[in-house]
DNA sequence: AATAATAGTTAGTCTCCACTAACCAATTTC
DNA sequence: GAAATTGGTTAGTGGAGACTAACTATTATT
């Protein structure tokens, strides 16, 4: 049952708005990801079915066990792979896009060898 | 005019077969990819229209320059990613799973940035 | 209270890119 | 030379996942 790259993208949103806004609706997200708002409340009812998030009375979204535990995974990844393409010289820009893209795809086995490999050579 | 992420899998494919087997043919590809063949053969047919690719009379297929080009910018990626993970310990396998992934979404600045660390400490 | 703005939903569309079923054409094989 | 195998194409389907247009419901404004 692997989530899918969309969904994996909006819980790695929901994770960061809630930190930094405390609270999360869909237009926050639609306007993170520029997404058009009916985009975001599909996305939405299927993660709700998926047992990923729950969606309050008041329309707040927030994340499940389960959800916040893929969102921190991708964060994980999002925030390790960025800083290492950025002390390989990649502007801040590109690192992060990159690493947008890259969190989704990488496997466990990958994500584990670069991170052991920055933890012995980066700091 | 960005090429997709699938057509770059398909020259990458057409390439290699090239160099491994001296001809092309769209089965060839299709048992590589574990594709059908109907998916290759409307596929062929995009990437002719696009002047990537040539197909003879005898449905032989050959790179044009322009996705000789791309083939080439893709699978330099995949030898140096998967020859990266590996050294980082990571199976060989999966190494090279990730490499075919990780070559559609990196960008040239964050591949230019990993070639040239490879460069100076891996050799 | 009437109106405007904000947030969400519904319904329908579009693109990408795979698939199956069925057919065609050219070789091989018996 | 009939039949089977091999390779390719055509036509139609399906799922993901975005979109617009138009609606509803709630809150704020005047």
């Amino acid at each position: 049952m692997r989530s899918q790259e969309s969904a994996e993208m909006y819980l790695e949103t929901i994770l960061i708005l809630q930190q930094q806004k405390g609270q999360v609706r869909a237009i926050d997200i639609a306007g993170t990801l520029n997404f058009s708002k009916p985009s975001v409340s599909n996305a939405m009812k299927l993660l709700q079915t998926q047992g990923l998030i729950i969606i309050d009375d008041g329309k707040l979204i927030s994340l499940t066990p389960t959800g916040r535990e893929i969102a921190e995974e991708i964060y994980e990844r999002h925030l390790l792979l960025s800083k290492y393409l950025m002390r390989l010289g990649v502007s801040e820009e590109v690192a992060s896009q990159d690493a947008c893209r890259i969190e989704h795809v990488i496997s466990r086995e990958s994500f584990q060898k670069i991170k052991e490999h920055c933890e012995k050579h980066m700091n």
